[in-house]
DNA sequence: ACCTGAACACCGTTCAAGT
DNA sequence: ACCTGAACACCGTTCAAGT
């Protein structure tokens, strides 16, 4: 049974996608493609790794041509989103290869325009952070009602748009009295 | 052999503090305690349970006595600073149990003087995701310098207290500007 | 009431040996 | 070059049986 790295990427993802960041495991990606555990250590270094690289793939679909920091934080939550446990891999890779984390990247141009290139690291981070901070609560607590062990709260089921979206605009809001 | 659930906790709390979230297993808690791992499912329900128990700790010398959100965000952080991969497993329980995470409750009270209690909550939840998020990232980076497997990168070594009360400022100043 | 012994169903990773 | 087989050193959780 011959696989590529590719494909092993490929089940990675998918898995993660469908059924969270519990059911990815080498053992479970082997089983998938047919073959035993050991031989995706001659394709990957890691598990490290390859999350590394998954999480690159969900944010393949942020748009790096973000014209404003408030649609591009809207773009990086749905991006997120669309991955269960996104948030919780790319907070993870951020700290591993923080150059995968491409939304710090778009965000420091945007304030670039604003504020000297120390102020605006610290402005996309801010902005990045309460991002991920954000998404990872709604992500845990979606895979914590899924498994039964947490009901939905009333609050859950008001608007977190509405509350992402506040947190947003304030934090912009402050970015945009500070000066460099 | 004979455990109480104090022990249990204790134990837990001492190898999250030391050793990190990956040390933190019960059956390392129960081979410390010199008990068959079975044994500590008499006195804990499960792990979760068991983090549960252990984040609290981890949040007892936050004070709950801030008088501003600023002093309030720096106290939570140097709270989580306190024990290794402390905003990890706060994280977590924030989603698990959310009334354990006091610091929320603490800055709802404090921006309830200026705003509704709707905007007060989404205005704590704000400060709070930025600080788990910051903090994430710090001790995540730490914990793979720790394991070699990623070398100190030089903004690290900067000045991260600075970057922390920039997003602090920015956020409150943001927030300062909004009205119900 | 509380613990042991033992099992069940898993993990990530390594590595000699095969093809 | 790439994979298998098999091991090493772990996990969380359950549960009959013992005391």
């Amino acid at each position: 049974m011959k696989v590529t790295r590719t494909q092993i990427v490929d089940r990675a993802y998918d898995l993660l996608r469908d059924h969270g960041l519990s059911s990815l495991s080498m053992r479970r990606v082997a089983l998938d493609l047919g073959v035993q555990p050991g031989a995706l250590y001659y394709h990957v270094a890691n598990k490290q790794e390859l999350l590394a690289v998954v999480a690159a793939r969900v944010l393949e679909d942020f748009p790096a041509s973000a014209t404003d920091p408030r649609s591009a934080a809207e773009a990086f939550r749905t991006a997120l989103l669309r991955v269960r446990d996104g948030a919780e891999v790319v907070s993870f890779v951020q700290a591993y290869r923080p150059e995968i984390v491409t939304p710090t990247a778009t965000l420091h141009r945007l304030f670039s325009t604003r504020l000297g290139p120390r102020h605006a690291d610290w402005a996309a981070r801010t902005v990045v952070h309460y991002v991920l901070g954000f998404v990872a609560e709604e992500q845990n607590r979606a895979e914590l009602v899924h498994a039964g062990v947490v009901e939905e709260a009333p609050s859950d089921a008001g608007k977190p748009d509405e509350a992402f979206l506040f947190g947003v605009d304030a934090i912009l809001n402050g970015l945009s009295s500070t000066r460099t």
